[in-house]
RNA sequence: GUGACCAUAGUACAACGGUUCAGUACUUCGGGUUGUGGUCCCGAAGAUCUGGGUUCAAUUCCCAGUGGUCACCCCA
C-alpha cells in the first residue's frame, strides 16, 4: 500500500481519538495562569506589600470583583480610556449593566460610603490586593487580567497623607531591590486648574500651534486639554514642552499643598523627578499626581531632590526626557470623588501598583527566591504494615512542626528514594518488615548516603538533634 | 484600537510539497530481579493551532481566523 493512503489513515484515526478526548479548551487571551514555579514570587510580593501596609497603619479591605458598570463610568471618568475603551462590561441575566473592575478606587470609596466609614475616626487607612480588569492588547508586562495592590487614604487633607502614600509606595520597591523614581506633579483643583486650561488652550491657538497638533490633540483639545501634555507624537511633545506648566498656574492652597509635600519627600530622601507633563489618565484626580518609573540606571535618569525649593523659587526644573517606560505604579489624590459619588465633602489620596509588572522586575534582576516549600525530611515505607505505621508517624512529625514529605502510593524503594531526591530533603527515615519488628527506624543522611539505625521511640529527639528543634 | 514578527510533543529546538523524516535533547512514566536516590544503560508515552484554498499529494505554499511576542496608544 502507497504510504500517502497510510498517510491519510493514520490522520484520520487521530481525528477519532481527538474527538473522543473531548476537544481543548484554551485560556483567553490576556489570561494567565500562576504556576507554583511562579507562585514564589507572589508570596514574597504578597507578604512584603502585606508588612508594609499594616506597619504604617493600613487595615486591608477587599471589594467585589463584579460592580455596577456606572460605578466606574460615574467615578473614572468618561474621558479616560480606562472606562471608554478598556472595561470588561456585560448585561447579566437581569438586563444589570456589570463591570469587571478595571481598578480599586471606586470599589473602596464605594464601600467606604456604604458602610458609613465616615463614622470611623479619620483618615480611614485601607489596603486593597486583588485582580482587576482591562481589555488591552496584551504586551510585555501587560495583561487583561492583573493584579494590583492598592492603598487608599480617605478623609484626610493634609500633604502628609500625599507624602506618607508615596513614601510607602518607595519603600516596597526600595524593599524589592527594585530601582524606581517617583515622577510627581500636581494639577492643582477644579479652580485653578480653570484657570490653567484657558491659559493652556490660548497657547495652543497662538502662532497656529492648533493646526501642528496630531490628530488626537485636536480632539483632546476640546475635550480633555490637560491630555495634551501626554501626547507622544513629535510635534506635540515639542510644542507641550514650551507650554505653561500648570505649577506656574497653580492657587495659593494647591500650591502651598505642592511644596509641602515635596519638602516631606525631601526629608525623607525619596527620589522624585517634577514632571511637569505628567497628568494621569483618571478624571477624579485633583492636585498630587504621581507615577513610579523604573530607573533605568543605563538610561541615566536625573533625580531632582530640592525639587521644593526649586518649585518655591521660580519655574519648575527640567523637562523630563526620559523614554516613557511602563509604569510600575501610580495615583494621587481625589479630593472630589467621595462627594461626587453621594458621600460628604472627604478629601482622600490612593495609589495602585501593578504586581505583574513588579515581579517581571524581581525575574529581571535574578532576585535569589528561597525555596520554601522544601521539605526537611522524607518517610519511607516497605509493605504494608510499615506503610500504615508511618502513616501515623507523619502526622506525629507534623504535628511537632517539621516539615515532612512522603510517597505512601510508591511502593518500591527507589522510586520513593528517587522522589525524596527530587524533593530535596536532609533526610529520609525508612521503615521496612525488620524495623517494624525491631521497633527501628532507619535515617539515610541523602546528601552522605549514611544511614544509622535509631530506635524508632527516639525519632522525635534524634530529628531535633540533626535538624534543630521545629517549635522554637 | 493600529502596526510588525511568529505558531511542530509538557519544555527548548530540527526537518520536509510525496520518499523508512515528523527527528534530537530535557522532562514524565517503566525497567536494569530480593529493601536504597543523585551518574549510567534500555524501553515507553507524547506534537505539526483552527478553517478554507492551490496541488495527483500540504505539517511544508497562499488566505482567513485564533493565539503568542514586541512596539504604538494608554496605563499597572
Amino acid at each position: 500500500m502507497p504510504k500517502m493512503f497510510k498517510k491519510k489513515e493514520n490522520k484520520e484515526d487521530d481525528k477519532i481519538i481527538r474527538a473522543r478526548r473531548g476537544k481543548f479548551v484554551s485560556r483567553l487571551r490576556g489570561m494567565k495562569d500562576v504556576l507554583p514555579e511562579e507562585y514564589r514570587y507572589w508570596n514574597l510580593v504578597i507578604k512584603k506589600a502585606t508588612e508594609l501596609a499594616k506597619s504604617y497603619g493600613f487595615k486591608r479591605l477587599d471589594t467585589p470583583v463584579l460592580e455596577s458598570l456606572e460605578l466606574y463610568e460615574r467615578s473614572s471618568g468618561r474621558s479616560s480610556d480606562v472606562v471608554t475603551k478598556e472595561m470588561f462590561s456585560f448585561v447579566d441575566k437581569n438586563d444589570d449593566r456589570i463591570a469587571l473592575r478595571p481598578e480599586a478606587t471606586p470599589g473602596v470609596v464605594r464601600a467606604y460610603i456604604e458602610h458609613g466609614m465616615f463614622n470611623l475616626p479619620q483618615p480611614v487607612k485601607l489596603f486593597w490586593l486583588g485582580p482587576v480588569f482591562r481589555h488591552d492588547k496584551p504586551q510585555a508586562g501587560r495583561f487583561r487580567q492583573f493584579s494590583q495592590f492598592d492603598l487608599e487614604n480617605i478623609g484626610e487633607t493634609s500633604p502628609v497623607a500625599d507624602a506618607e502614600l508615596i513614601a510607602v509606595t518607595y519603600y516596597f520597591f526600595r524593599e524589592l531591590q527594585i530601582d524606581v523614581v517617583i515622577q510627581i506633579n500636581s494639577i492643582g483643583c477644579s479652580v485653578c486648574r480653570k484657570d490653567y486650561l484657558v491659559k493652556l488652550e490660548n497657547f495652543y491657538k497662538e502662532r497656529g500651534r492648533r493646526a501642528k497638533l496630531c490628530h488626537d490633540c485636536k480632539k483632546r483639545l476640546v475635550k480633555n486639554p490637560l491630555r495634551l501634555l501626554d501626547c507622544k507624537e513629535k510635534a506635540c511633545v515639542e510644542m507641550a514642552a514650551e507650554a505653561p506648566q500648570i505649577v506656574d498656574s497653580l492657587c495659593d492652597d494647591c500650591r502651598n499643598h505642592f511644596i509641602k509635600v515635596l519638602e516631606y519627600l525631601d526629608e525623607l530622601d525619596i527620589p522624585y523627578n517634577l514632571n511637569p507633563l505628567l497628568v494621569r489618565g483618571l478624571d477624579y484626580y485633583n492636585r498630587t499626581v504621581f507615577e513610579v518609573w523604573p530607573s533605568a540606571a543605563e538610561a541615566a535618569v536625573e533625580v531632582a531632590p530640592g525639587g521644593a525649593e526649586k518649585l518655591a523659587g521660580k519655574a519648575a526644573g527640567e523637562r523630563a526626557e526620559q523614554p516613557r517606560q511602563n509604569a510600575l505604579g501610580g495615583g494621587g489624590r481625589y479630593d472630589g470623588l467621595v462627594e461626587y459619588m453621594g458621600g460628604r465633602p472627604t478629601a482622600a489620596c490612593g495609589m495602585a501598583i501593578g504586581l505583574e509588572r513588579v515581579i517581571m522586575k524581581i525575574k529581571e534582576k535574578n532576585i535569589p527566591l528561597k525555596d520554601d516549600e522544601k521539605g526537611d525530611i522524607f518517610l519511607a515505607q516497605l509493605g504494608d504494615q510499615a506503610r500504615r505505621k508511618i502513616m501515623k508517624l507523619f502526622e506525629v512529625l507534623r504535628k511537632a512542626g517539621f516539615n515532612v514529605r512522603e510517597a505512601f502510593t510508591k511502593d518500591s524503594l527507589k522510586s520513593q528514594l528517587e522522589a525524596a531526591d527530587k524533593m530535596g530533603v536532609k533526610y529520609s527515615l525508612i521503615l521496612g518488615q525488620k524495623e517494624v519488628m525491631d521497633g527501628t527506624i532507619l535515617i539515610r543522611d541523602m546528601e552522605s548516603g549514611i544511614q544509622e539505625i535509631i530506635d524508632y521511640k527516639k525519632i522525635v529527639a534524634e530529628l531535633e538533634k540533626r535538624l534543630g528543634n521545629p517549635a522554637k
